[in-house]
DNA sequence: GATGAATGAGCCTTCATTCAT
DNA sequence: CATGAATGAAGGCTCATTCAT
């Protein structure tokens, strides 16, 4: 939520600040970003960032809210289908765009990723808007129909399973951004996306031999 | 490895020092950690610290040293029994020793966790001492020999298995530190190493209704 | 270089600034110097500080150019007139003019001097910006000159010769700084001049006598 | 002037204290130097130096002593034959005694070097006892007398020469030391000395061309 | 609306010296 | 007599935020 001002910015200006912006809390969290580089690269007075947002909350807020906006883009289609596909199709899918997604953009999901390692549970439930808890339960809600369709094991337990689907996504990603640089990730698409096939394997036939 | 000073410390000062730095990196990232405030939780003199440890890094790795000695208690007996269990009871054994650990030490897990969360590669390998490569091997090397015992199917691909048996463990551990209390940690253990149990189980047989 | 901060300031508190850093650095090594002395007796914000100079190097090196630009508003006659001169004469005016500038201007005069004191030969290279062998050829070509002009004998070795001229050139103005207040040296301006005068007759016609 | 206890130490504890205060002094300013780094070289308590010594200046005086001592061994023949050399053999002397002394000493020459490089006056003289003045005045004597003697020439100024004489000494035992490694001044200790006679070559005869 | 200077608390670290044991 | 822990001021530097222009 930038105020009015921001908005009335040449484009040009705009973007430029979003783009720092951007690079900076990539790489860092947000206690080690500093507003300072951040004027600094943008080129623009400190007085003036502080004219469109309200502090470095405000502009954290903002900058995250872009990234999951732009990740939105890749998951639309998934959530078209949401209905139409088999649960591990489902999965696999929102794994896939997940891995493309960091692969076009490893600066934004970077920022995403630093925020999902942030200690502090009120920050975190204040940027975002909603509790933690509450931002789950779409995973319960897709399992449990997946188990009425038969697709899933009544065997298994909803809530523990939906950890499990939301941390392995959110561990595919980190371990692609951190372990990797921006390059390797580009050339290696394919074969992440690979990787991301044989986790489905085991996650849909589990460990055990038959 | 701090100072010998350290050690030559009345046990009830180092155990404060400790402890008070133990809380400071179990609620902070490396870089967030304060020792300023460290020092004056613990009623000693800045200079004091210097003459026990080398520099903030030094204290860090001794903190996170205790902790990692800690934690190896609670796995010293899984891994003398790692031989004469099945691929699924090793890794059962393993998380509940994790959670177990976790439950009765938040503080302590939480330093090993922040650790875990640093972005900076290079920093982390030099805490380490060995590249992060190398310490996931182990459960590479587990999972083939669990492969020719006839344990785990053959179907699966070791190393994506390996990464995600890692970073389950991980995200656990993390998800009681970050969203629940202490207290509701220590009163809720037993319902939490039913849901370790419910997600092994998932793990073993897959999501696929069969 | 300063930042352009710097150059927006009042001139009031610029000249405060530069005038309270101009004493500290005539006063103290580079080590010794104090910015905290500084900013207080400048009546500025530490920050405010960092705000003009990228750091304590930075400020020196500004402070140190400023009194070589003043120094060479002394020498540029010199400089004017090195072909018309003979050898001792321009020996004479540089270190006539050297000693008029220490005489008015003692701060100025006693950076450079205590900047020639530094130890560390690669900090004293990267303040000057070019080696410190490059900063002595201009006496060797000099007396060269002098030699093909007859005026200078053949028979003394150029580079010792420009060693002794150029270290002479730095000993008096030291002696001028480290042992006379700076009333006495303004008083004596005459006497210190006789004095050179004499010094030069030594070097012109050696100690033996004839 | 340390203090009894000092005399009473194991010899080689004792010099083990002076060879690392010596190693300090010599590679830093008086303010520079750290007896921090001191105790922890030397291997004993930082309390027992202050039962050897007063504080730093008395550590540091009976360092800069020593050096004087040893250079003074350099020193003494020259010292016994001052009757009866000519006034120019005697100042060759002088310089060949005092460079064959830094090339053989380093540290000990650097002590009195940077001892030379204070700014300090009253520090410097509160160190040596005496008044810079009273220091100067045996080279005066020695120019009369060599006036007197028909060597010197009787146009000369004697305080003007005695400057002189003694700058000139200082400055090329410092350029050894802070232009050369350690290394290169073992290795061209014949080169020096070749120099030394260039220098005194300049200075008997002047370099007016005849 | 834009600026950017000013702020002062905070950062980690080093210092020479003291003094209880 | 030796020890070395304790001290706290000082070191250079960075920080997010404010506010007069």
């Amino acid at each position: 939520m930038p105020k009015q001002t921001f908005f009335n910015l040449p484009e040009e200006k705009r973007e430029k600040l979003i783009d720092v912006a951007t690079d900076e809390f990539a790489k860092n969290s947000f206690n080690s970003a500093s507003i300072t580089k951040i004027v600094e690269k943008a080129g623009i007075a400190k007085g003036s960032l502080y004219q469109y947002f309200e502090d470095k909350k405000d502009l954290y807020k903002y900058i995250l809210e872009l990234s999951a906006n732009k990740k939105k883009e890749y998951l639309i289609e998934w959530m078209n289908r949401l209905q139409h596909l088999s649960f591990i199709e489902m999965i696999r899918e929102l794994y896939v765009k997940g891995v493309a997604f960091a692969a076009d953009n490893p600066r934004l999901a970077g920022i995403a990723n630093n925020f999902m390692k942030e200690n502090d549970t009120k920050f975190k439930e204040e940027i975002l808007g909603i509790s933690i808890e509450k931002s789950n339960q779409l995973f319960e809600q897709l399992i449990e129909n997946a188990k009425n369709k038969g697709e899933v094991s009544r065997n298994i337990d909803t809530k523990v399973a939906a950890f499990l689907v939301t941390n392995l996504n959110t561990s595919i990603v980190d371990y692609m951004l951190t372990y990797m640089t921006y390059e390797e990730i580009f050339q290696n698409k394919e074969e992440l996306l690979d990787k991301v096939d044989k986790m489905l394997f085991i996650m849909e036939n589990g460990f055990k031999a038959k």
